[in-house]
DNA sequence: GACCTGCTGCGGTTTG
């Protein structure tokens, strides 16, 4: 029987067929090429990009098999590296691929090599006795920085890179590209497959993850399943919420249709939130409290599992969850997804739809629960953006000399490098085909001296140009720490919660807990905790019956609204009247219109308002939050260059404001000139306080290129104070005695690039050089400007003061309307 | 009567 029939046959066992995307992509395989499939809903990939291994395998032991008759089997070298950026997809796909090889008759060890993988897959890895190897992109770089990694990839016939479109936007992603570069060397004949997501760049990602030449083949499955967004509509939107994000008011619908289906994912885009509408669905949750459970990323894994186990078993009604369960293992039992909030971007929201259970010819559906007015055009927009095909791109990092750092030390380490060949090889890769010969010695040079500022320090000496001119790694201390610190997610300062028998739930930052006395209590997984003692990294606390506690504050990552998104919630604002969303919109939108405008695209709303706190200029250029805190900046030091005054700013995904203490008088001429893109980097960077921003961004930057120590395994880790102390300091010294050190350059790129967005803001300025720029001067505040009012006062005043204003400025506003 | 904007991800030990 041929490979392809033997293939089909197994297909055939189950009831199935292959797919035409499946078929393409071992067609491209056998013929040698490599590609990119793109599966929207997920289905089939793995068998599309696993089957050409498998096909070629069979070809090669039917062929030895009549070579090799009687003959005992010699040592096979490794076939199929599949990389996944998640350690609980290792698993699940290490059973999946062993089982289809083995149904096969192919009797292939495939094993995970992972932190968490077992001692025995471990040493298989490392031992070379393997077939296949699932892995992460960090695993990988360790196998690479072992000396006898080498010969184990040899023979490699293809790499497969797992969710694509989570890696290729971030460090980890370069870091991958790296280490194919690394594999292609290697084994020159080795094929990429990458397995991704929709993404509205599909051309960059198979440019970061693919060998240069020839357009490689990208193949689709099937069509995109259908789905439908729907709105949990407040019951009178007059009354609901302007502002405010946690959006409880809502609890009675939700819970409704809670139990209208077996089981729910209901995610939140905070972890205060997911704690939150934890705690509010158990205290009125009808049945057993059991079936109900809690997901976040500060969760520890043993209480993770648990959930996860519960959605397995369909034992769970409702999962709160924050992205935590945006990817990862399947749970077929799934009905239902809600979305409390703002889905922030189109993409986003499809993963998290996608994660309910997939039914043969069912379409998708989300059901999107608002938590104030605005939010119902986020839905609308999101809805068309699906409609159109509009899903947000990922960009890749450009240049980032502090993984290329970190990876030139793990192959001096995995058997030294020629430095003429690993830089024609490092150019290989998309990120880094634009490195110049200077930047690269000065690469060298950092990890060999340290640099001008730090070669008198022994620790930063880690790499030895040998005589036979190989750059390699002799001392085994600088080894030990650099394989501690290999890969590029940066997680510090957590105090890790324990209850006093053992049993650890998770980690809160060290800056809210080093605020608790002992006998306070604080929420958290979804239990009253009482902290009993602080120490060592560790907070030990006992359990609490009844009472009340605050919930942690994280610190994260800030969800801005895409970009993509934002713009469309613009002309879902201007145009769209039809969708069930914008119709309850209405009266809100008339209050708008009536005392404002309402904003349009190539128009560019102001608001100035006068209020016995003062005066308030509201701008509207819907480009998500990022842009708006920097915009907001910008101007800020615009106007303060005009006359000296204090701002205070504050931003969110539709617009900002500026609250200036000494009155201004604006008109439209002056805004012109306060928004033009000459200067821009110049003005930001002074306005935006670079320096401070660069110098947060550089403790991450130190870590990856090896500059902070690892915390020993065992040992305490450090405190965030004492790791903002030493990269502190690293920071200072550097400034001062070597103030173009590459990795301070790279703080400051990183900060004008992601922390400022120059690049869109610039965008987005030329854009509003022919934008009409309307100036109104409403007697009130307006339904688009009161939530940036209200997030200005509290980040002034306290808690209560702030309950107390905002109240009463509503109810004037109620009174004003007419409500 | 209207309040709770800060996500996710990984990683070492080796000489019994």
């Amino acid at each position: 029987m041929t490979p392809l029939a033997r293939l089909q046959q197994w297909f055939a066992a189950r009831g199935w067929k292959p797919l035409p995307f499946q078929r393409q992509a071992w067609r491209h395989y056998l013929a040698g090429e490599s590609g990119l499939i793109h599966t929207p809903t997920g289905s089939g990939k793995t068998l599309a990009a696993f089957g050409g291994p498998l096909l070629e395998a069979l070809a090669d032991s039917g062929e030895r098999a009549s070579k090799d008759k009687g003959r005992k089997r010699t040592a096979r070298p490794l076939r199929v590296v599949w990389i996944t950026p998640l350690r609980a997809l290792a698993a699940d796909t290490t059973r999946a691929l062993g089982d289809v090889a083995a149904d096969l008759g192919l009797s292939w060890a495939v094993a995970q090599r992972t932190g968490d993988a077992s001692a025995r897959d471990k040493r298989l890895a490392r031992g070379g006795k393997l077939d296949v190897l699932v892995t992460t992109p960090e695993s990988l770089s360790l196998l690479l920085s072992y000396p006898d990694s080498a010969p184990m990839f040899a023979a490699l016939r293809c790499v497969v890179v797992d969710e694509w479109h989570e890696l290729m936007g971030s460090k980890r992603g370069i870091q991958t590209q790296l280490a194919l570069a690394r594999l292609r060397r290697l084994s020159p004949g080795m094929r990429t497959w990458g397995l991704s997501a929709t993404l509205g760049n599909l051309d960059e990602a198979c440019r970061a993850l693919l060998p240069p030449g020839t357009p490689p083949p990208v193949l689709s499955a099937a069509r995109p399943r259908p789905m439908t967004l729907e709105t949990l509509l407040p019951a009178d939107v007059v009354r609901f919420p302007w502002s405010g994000h946690l959006g409880l008011s809502q609890l009675a619908g939700v819970l409704e249709r809670l139990f209208a289906v077996r089981t729910t994912l209901l995610f939140t885009n905070t972890r205060a939130h997911a704690e939150l509408w934890h705690q509010a669905l158990a205290s009125v949750w009808p049945e057993d409290a059991g079936t109900l459970a809690l997901h976040h990323g500060s969760l520890g894994p043993a209480v993770r599992q648990q959930a996860e186990a519960g959605l397995r078993d369909a034992s769970l009604r409702c999962v709160v969850a924050t992205s935590s369960l945006d990817l990862g293992v399947d749970f077929p039992s799934v009905d239902q997804v809600i979305q409390i909030g703002s889905p922030k971007g189109v993409a986003r929201l499809l993963q998290r739809a996608g994660r309910a259970r997939h039914r043969p010819g069912e379409t998708g559906h989300v059901l999107c629960v608002p938590t104030h007015a605005l939010e119902l055009a986020e839905y609308a927009a999101t809805r068309t953006s699906i409609a159109e095909g509009v899903v947000e791109t990922r960009r890749p990092p450009r240049l980032p000399l502090d993984v290329l750092a970190q990876h030139c030390v793990t192959v001096a380490l995995g058997g030294g490098f020629d430095d003429a060949a690993l830089l024609a090889e490092v150019r290989t890769t998309d990120a880094f085909a634009a490195l110049d010969d200077t930047t690269w010695k000065r690469v060298l040079d950092f990890i060999v001296r340290g640099g001008d500022a730090l070669e008198h320090y022994p620790e930063y000496r880690r790499v030895v140009r040998d005589d036979d001119g190989m750059y390699r790694v002799h001392d085994r201390v600088a080894a030990l720490r650099h394989r501690l610190s290999i890969g590029t997610i940066a997680s510090d300062g957590n105090i890790a919660v324990k209850f006093l028998r053992g049993g650890g739930l998770g980690a809160v930052e060290e800056a809210f807990l080093s605020r608790l006395r002992p006998g306070d209590r604080f929420r958290f997984a979804g239990r009253l905790l009482e902290l009993v003692r602080l120490q060592d990294m560790t907070a030990y606390v006992r359990l609490v019956k009844q009472g009340d506690g605050v919930v942690p504050r994280w610190m994260g990552g800030r969800m801005p609204l895409s970009s993509r998104l934002a713009a469309q919630v613009r002309t879902t604002l201007a145009s769209d009247r039809t969708s069930p969303e914008m119709r309850a919109l209405q009266p809100l939108l008339a209050v708008q219109a009536r005392v404002s405008h309402v904003p349009a695209p190539d128009v560019l709303l102001v608001e100035v308002v006068r209020r016995r706190d003062g005066q308030h200029v509201f701008v509207f250029p819907f480009a998500g939050r990022r842009a708006h805190e920097g915009l907001a900046a910008l101007l800020a030091w615009r106007l303060g260059q005009r006359q000296p005054n204090t701002f205070s700013l504050s931003a969110n995904d539709l617009g900002f404001m500026l609250s200036p203490q000494l009155p201004l008088s604006l008109d439209v001429g002056q805004l012109r000139g306060l928004l033009t893109p000459e200067n821009l980097v110049e003005d930001l960077t002074h306005g935006a306080n670079l320096g401070e921003l660069a110098r947060r961004q550089f403790r991450g930057i130190a870590r990856v290129a090896g500059l902070l120590p690892p915390s020993l395994p065992g040992r305490t880790p450090r405190s965030l104070r004492q790791l903002q102390a030493s990269s502190g300091l690293l920071f200072d010294v550097l400034s001062r005695h070597d103030p173009d050190h590459l990795l301070l350059g790279l703080a400051r790129r990183e900060a004008l690039e992601e922390d400022l967005q120059v690049a869109w803001i610039q965008t987005l300025l030329v854009g509003l050089m022919d934008h009409e720029i309307v100036l109104a001067r409403p007697e009130s505040l307006t339904p688009l400007a009161f939530p940036l009012w209200a997030d200005g006062m509290r980040a002034q005043l306290s808690t209560e003061a702030w309950q107390v204003r905002v109240k009463r400025a509503a109810e004037q506003l109620e009174r004003r309307h007419g409500r």
